[in-house]
DNA sequence: GTGACAATCTGTAACGTTTCAGTGTATGGG
DNA sequence: CCCATACACTGAAACGTTACAGATTGTCAC
């Protein structure tokens, strides 16, 4: 004899609320909230009805309600820079992210930080405000103090690229120690010698990982490197483009290119041809790329692929496993790259 | 002398609420409350105070608090198909969504949608449960079923595209009656009289925008179209390709393609190339791109270039336009494309 | 018949916010 | 001196949920 379960004259019904179910099912709204989460204490057969008449109403939770009582937000956060990466992996993430979030309460939050900003900022924010169970951050550094406050604060959160300070947290990364190593060896298969390297944007930790597996594999296969160290791939298109002409006009210009990302890979490949030079002929360049779109631009490009569908995918099974209760370490995961892929295999 | 505001012995202080607010400044916590919004019945002199208070010791609303209250989620959302469009434009469109909703109370949540879905399933979820104060839709049909089912729910919203409904909304759109319009009369300046278009998916409305500029234009300039119907910007890399080379095949040829995505230009250029034509010579292509490459893939390409962080902000202007009682009449943009520009201008 | 105990259900309070309906005090008109 | 009124502030209730501390049965041992 609730007036508050009368819908008003016409309109849209309220939504169900755990009220309703009482009402409905002649329950205290507490048996009602046990019933629904198979709480023991509630008899199987009212447990049954309870459920039942939920699903025929279409009750769902509300969010605000459980959030308020509870604190948890069944949020997670991914954490973006909304500066770099031109041809954009970002989305790719997202589809990864969702795919594993689809049949879960949890919903995507976006939340963006500039170039300007302390990247710390964004990290705060969300932790002092509650506003996320978990979440997800990209550009890791070896020492990340993203990584630190998350672990001080206490929550669950993974890192797109793993940190090196002896703490312990869920990752996802992809091995670019071995690209770089694998890239290096194809180039001196098909008899290149002296190679550059465009890199990942300094400071970031995969820019160690792949410095040394190229290094590495320089000095197994007997090449050389020819320094480029005025390029990474967080520079401009023009940028990259104009100093990798120049690098070519010289005399000890290098016959390979082992790069990191798709979008450098064209400023670098149109800088080669500034230069006069022919891919295939005079210089091979080997390079990472999200989407399948290399191999369309020049077909003597040398690809590698990096699944950002898949990282996304894996970030959110590392943050709702370590919400959910499990070991940090054991959420960790090291993507292999494929091999080296030359337009006619 | 509330026990309640007591850090517990060592570790975090608790959030401030409204309640420390009044404990601090010994008001109650409705007069806190109504000092924070300005409202006219607070003296002047407490409502300093009380502003002074709460930015000193950094008070924040609780999301959920206020949601639970007023039902206002301060939630944007951005519903995307996770399965189309692979040189991806959605990290653009939402890193200009975010660019707006940075200086607001508002959160940017991502609601993913399949292939295999109903696309009409994430609107209906977001609106019953009252997970978002707006939304905001792409893939814009001209009778659509997602724009109808929010106007009657009365849920703030904006779409990228137009409809053709004769109901008023907003809307953010990119031209593409111009757009085509242009090309074509690019072409024909050229000395191109036999086009192809590569269009939009069918059933977008910006579809019959993209054809009716394209047909336009054609009579207008005295030019002829060479039907390709057979494929459409999303479909697979691979069909675009293979297509497009059958088509260059044929004696009746195009010797010019207005293309409507980057990534199908890939695709067309390749095929036009596997056919043994070179772009520029026996081909001249005009393709609409939204990140500064294509002119670096091929540079005879003639592009025309959408800006997406410029719809995702214009999007988000107009979400929070209406939400904020404008008319939605009011709230409607259209983006005008660049000249077409040749590689060498 | 009593007490113990398990099984099943329930009311109340609290999370942080805003709204409603006041309360108390000063000011001014008559 | 009283009443009206404006002003500045306040307590209680409510949003929907869960946790805590019972309450009501029925069963069984003794």
């Amino acid at each position: 004899m609730d007036r508050d379960q009368t819908d008003r004259d016409g309109e849209t019904p309220a939504r169900p609320t755990l009220k309703t179910l009482a009402f409905m099912t002649g329950l205290g709204v507490t048996t009602v909230s046990r019933a629904l989460k198979d709480a023991p204490e509630i008899g199987a057969e009212t447990r049954r009805r309870v459920q039942l008449v939920a699903r025929q109403i279409g009750y769902r939770p509300n969010r605000a309600g459980v959030r308020l009582r509870t604190g948890k937000t069944n949020v997670i956060s991914l954490v973006l820079n909304t500066e770099r990466e031109i041809m954009s992996f970002v989305s790719d993430i997202i589809y990864g992210v969702s795919e594993v979030i689809a049949d879960t309460p949890y919903h995507l939050i976006v939340t963006p930080y500039s170039r300007s900003q302390d990247p710390l900022d964004p990290i705060r924010y969300l932790v002092e405000t509650g506003s996320a169970d978990g979440i997800i951050i990209s550009r890791t550094q070896p020492d990340d103090p993203r990584a630190r406050y998350m672990l001080e604060r206490g929550i669950p959160f993974a890192t797109h690229g793993r940190t090196d300070m002896g703490l312990v947290h869920p990752y996802h990364d992809f091995d670019n120690y071995a690209f770089a190593g694998e890239a290096v060896r194809y180039l001196a298969s098909i008899g290149r010698s002296r190679l550059a390297l465009v890199t990942p944007p300094v400071g970031l930790t995969y820019y160690g990982h792949t410095l040394n597996g190229f290094a590495d594999a320089l000095s197994d296969v007997g090449a050389s490197e020819v320094p480029f160290n005025t390029v990474s791939i967080d520079q401009s298109i023009e940028q990259i483009r104009m100093r990798t002409a120049q690098l070519m006009q010289r005399r000890d210009r290098p016959d390979g290119f082992v790069s990191s990302a798709a979008a450098a890979t064209l400023a670098v490949v149109a800088g080669i041809e500034d230069a006069g030079l022919k891919l295939g002929r005079d210089v091979d360049v080997v390079s990472k790329q999200s989407s399948e779109l290399l191999h369309l631009f020049r077909r003597e490009l040398l690809v590698v692929n990096e699944n950002f569908r898949l990282a996304g995918s894996e970030l959110a099974r590392s943050v709702l496993g370590w919400i959910g209760g499990s070991e940090p370490g054991s959420l960790q995961s090291l993507s292999k790259p494929s091999e080296v892929l030359p337009y006619r295999g």
